[in-house]
DNA sequence: AAAACTTTGTGATATAATGCTCATAGTTAA
DNA sequence: TTAACTATGAGCATTATATCACAAAGTTTT
């Protein structure tokens, strides 16, 4: 116990995961989990379970496994999800800026939908059940303060970039969530994540050509599941 | 040129960058870019944008940079993007499946959503604009046959799972794009691509958390913790 | 046409992530 | 309470990915 090392980024994403799995088995009543079995549901190496968990502490119990119910109470604490976190939506009028508005999966998971914002100004008035009127991009900075918005969701153009990307970076938000066609690059003061369908939905083409041509784009043994 | 190994996942996804970087300057009428500009751009080291290229080919000219017409045509080559990929929606009637059924900028890519499914009977029959009827989950070998539906995108709620898995793995399609929040895993015959909107937002809670107890995400010291 | 630049492509090197192995701690059964 | 199991945690090996650094190729300047 005395090195310790930062993190990979692949094993907080894996942790958010495990967290939904274990989530799940305590629902079925299920009290304990080996790594063993945890990395065979999810197509992991148990030993990558382990050294991901032995990154925060000792949570488990040799001979017997991790508690589902402390192991998800350690991650919850890891990951920062025991505070509530307020979000907002700049977008919102577009349509998936509006699915996610209305999604109800986030708040289940401690995050809230506080604000929604849009440049157009023929909807920016209009109310949206459960959330509020959508505002100006105008007010971002001084709602943001008031509320205490922390993160950002971007379901803009690629367009509009140019006139959003200012009242984003200067907001006083932490972290972005960046779904427009385009990279937005982090700064020392907002963590900007991009999250590209077009490039999964690429990625994707690229391996069905890669099968067309008859080479095999999974070149290790694929991954089974039984249950 | 004598080895040219399997290239990473990360390059596939990065060439999607840039060709939307390279499709914006060709608009510009930029005529060449080099590797050192297109890393500067999109925060990237230099040579791992020319390592990324030099996967697939020498596109570019010493001493110049890389033809931007022709860097762009070689990496929609690469990724398959020249040939037109049909794609269907499961879970059109949710809130994120008609967002992403209505949402335009997939065709610009070649991609076309050509059919879309829900389980709910009562929306089955609806007519969605542009595609056509919603379809029932029963027809979806059917349809994926004769309309040569490549990829299915996933954006059914987690509960659904249970009878949605095997007719999308037995569908003959040949990749998922998977919006709901549970991992689904590839087989030797369907390529899973798993992207998971919670996880995302989890990451980010990490992020932010790490910046509450004063430590940057972006140091490499080591955190040492007890507990 | 030679010298001074520029920029690629790649071998060598550094860093990071994953997987293997086993001593150690804990459990269960006799 | 001892022996046979089980599963963690951690050191080490391996693999994968990213970066450095430079020779080779091409361009521009003098």
């Amino acid at each position: 116990m005395v090195k310790k090392l930062v993190p990979p980024q692949a094993t907080i994403r894996r942790l958010s995961i495990y967290l939904r799995y274990l989530n799940g088995l305590d629902v079925d009543g299920v009290k304990v989990i080996s790594s063993h079995d945890l990395a065979r549901r999810l197509a992991l190496n148990p030993a990558q379970v382990r050294k991901d968990l032995a990154y925060f502490g000792e949570f488990g119990k040799r001979g017997v496994g991790y508690s589902v119910k402390k192991l998800r109470d350690h991650i919850v604490k890891i990951l920062g999800l025991q505070k509530m976190r307020k979000i907002a939506i700049i977008g919102a009028g577009g349509r998936l800026g509006t699915a996610l508005a209305l999604y109800t999966g986030f708040e289940r998971r401690n995050f809230k939908v506080c604000a929604l914002f849009d440049k157009d100004p023929a909807i920016v008035g209009n109310e949206v059940e459960g959330i509020g009127n959508i505002l100006s991009i105008g007010d971002l900075s001084k709602v943001v303060k008031e509320k205490g918005i922390e993160i950002l969701i971007l379901t803009i153009p690629a367009a509009a970039i140019k006139e959003i990307y200012d009242p984003v970076m200067l907001s006083g938000v932490k972290a972005v969530l960046n779904f427009a066609p385009f990279k937005m690059l982090s700064t020392e003061e907002v963590d900007v994540h991009n999250v590209d369908l077009t490039t999964e939905l690429e990625s994707l083409s690229y391996r069905l050509s890669l099968n067309e041509s008859g080479i095999s784009p999974l070149d290790k043994a694929p991954a089974t599941e039984e249950d």
